[in-house]
DNA sequence: AAATAAAACGAACGCTCGCTCCATTTATTG
DNA sequence: CAATAAATGGAGCGAGCGTTCGTTTTATTT
């Protein structure tokens, strides 16, 4: 199903894996069919940046049994948080046993570092993407929209990173807290970029930045605000892919539409 | 110091606690002068409205201990979590006994549930407030005032309520959610009025509120963005007053733009 | 000053946690 | 088929948890 560049082999370099063609952002349809981090390929990442703490060997096992956990965790811990959510429970939530949870990670703690890495890695794409347009605007939607696409498709990941930083080492808080500056001074370049060849104008391009990125965060923070986005029991979105689709233009609209507000002339 | 509107009784009753004078919004200053929820009276409020549920029975002890118990909660869980802090780190925080900590709360989750009472006693205050002014525009103002000052002086407490919603129960949950609903539909509201009455200008009402919400959770949430907002080893402001003055009086300025550009005639 | 009540103390209890281990069974691979 | 890897499932470890309670200290009243 959806993208499936399966390239099957072992212990793939995870540089060469983001090699892959440039990511589609004409619809939520086709980014899912251009981004590598979802379905197995995900999975596969995860094992590949960790192989180190994980004792299974062959990726086959240990990318199947890596998605159980990272699922499971996700809804246990999105109710009762990470800390209250025991290995018991993730052993019956996952239907594995204490022994094969313990082969793919070597501590409880592995799990939040998986998903900080994934979620680092996801915004570096992000990032990367948005250098690539041609005009200022296009790069400003484009940017808009990536993050939207990537933190829907994400959006466990994301939100979990969010709530359970404190369960990380203070050095892993301080590079989380960095991600959100990263993105605020890259949406301020922008501005400014515009402010100068005269197509932006604004007394506070920080303020704009900030709101578009605290905006940003909202969408994958507070789900509950646009209903309906529940995932189904297999994780996927495809039963749903249209209404999905019309949720995130819509509010990338109304983000694109306030935007185009705060940075018009006159 | 500051107010300091003691009534020296023991058990006063909740409700008539809050009959107290108008509130200020002139400046931070005025607000400390005339905000109920601040200082003993706080602590004293969390007594009253928790009586049940605490041992200790003259108000004098219970008041300093909730105080202690409270404010070491809030700097321990803001590293680590709630569910992380354990109750020997707080005797050792707090320098009270395990059983003089356990006269004050019947279990550790209590603690959650006066925060989360406070933190709703003060966002009605605001609402009640909003409810006053005589235009709309002003009704604007006043809300985002109120909100900015009240979460600046509670913000360990805002702060917290945001982050440990998971260590409460799920109906608990809920009602911190609505309080966000609330108050998006109460700016939607002011918003729609404003429309009605050909002042405002806007295709998505509802958007612009939530965007005002969002940051004014931001204020609260994030401190570091607009640093040296740390509060003193008593826990007062006076000592940086007019910093924090002059930090509100910025951000509350930078909303009060962007609404007003996002509400725009023609 | 003595008597009474309230508050503070902190060792101890029962329990759950993260984590390990291992004999056994099941699946995969050469 | 033999050899290798994975998964099972539960017993068990020590640590640390929230919580209790008999005792001691402090405060208040008589």
């Amino acid at each position: 199903m959806t993208s499936a560049i399966d390239l099957s082999q072992d212990k793939l370099d995870s540089k060469t894996a983001f090699a892959s063609g440039p990511v589609q952002l004409n619809s939520f349809a086709s980014f899912l069919e251009s981004f590598p981090l979802q379905g197995e390929q995900l999975y596969r990442t995860v094992f590949d940046r960790h192989a180190e703490m994980i004792q299974t060997q062959k990726a086959r096992f240990a990318v199947a049994n890596l998605e159980k956990i990272l699922t499971a965790t996700f809804e246990v811990s999105a109710v009762s948080g990470f800390d209250r959510m025991s290995l018991r429970d993730l052993s019956r939530q996952t239907g594995m046993s204490m022994g094969a949870i313990y082969s793919c990670i070597s501590k409880k703690e592995d799990i939040a570092l998986m998903v900080a890495d994934i979620v680092r890695l996801s915004s570096e794409l992000t990032q990367q993407h948005a250098m690539r347009a041609s005009s200022i605007w296009e790069s400003f939607e484009q940017s808009i929209r990536y993050h939207l696409y990537a933190s829907t498709l994400l959006q466990p990941w994301y939100f979990f990173l969010y709530f359970e930083t404190r369960s990380l080492s203070q050095m892993q808080q301080e590079e989380s807290k960095q991600m959100e500056w990263d993105a605020i001074d890259s949406f301020e370049r922008l501005i400014l970029a515009g402010v100068d060849a005269g197509e932006f104008h604004t007394n506070d391009p920080r303020m704009v930045a900030n709101t578009i990125v605290v905006l940003l965060e909202d969408w994958y923070l507070k789900p509950w605000k646009t209903k309906s986005l529940e995932i189904n029991d297999e994780g996927r979105y495809e039963l749903q892919l249209n209404e999905v689709e019309s949720k995130i233009n819509n509010y990338n609209q109304s983000i694109i539409e306030l935007v185009r507000k705060l940075l018009a002339k006159g």
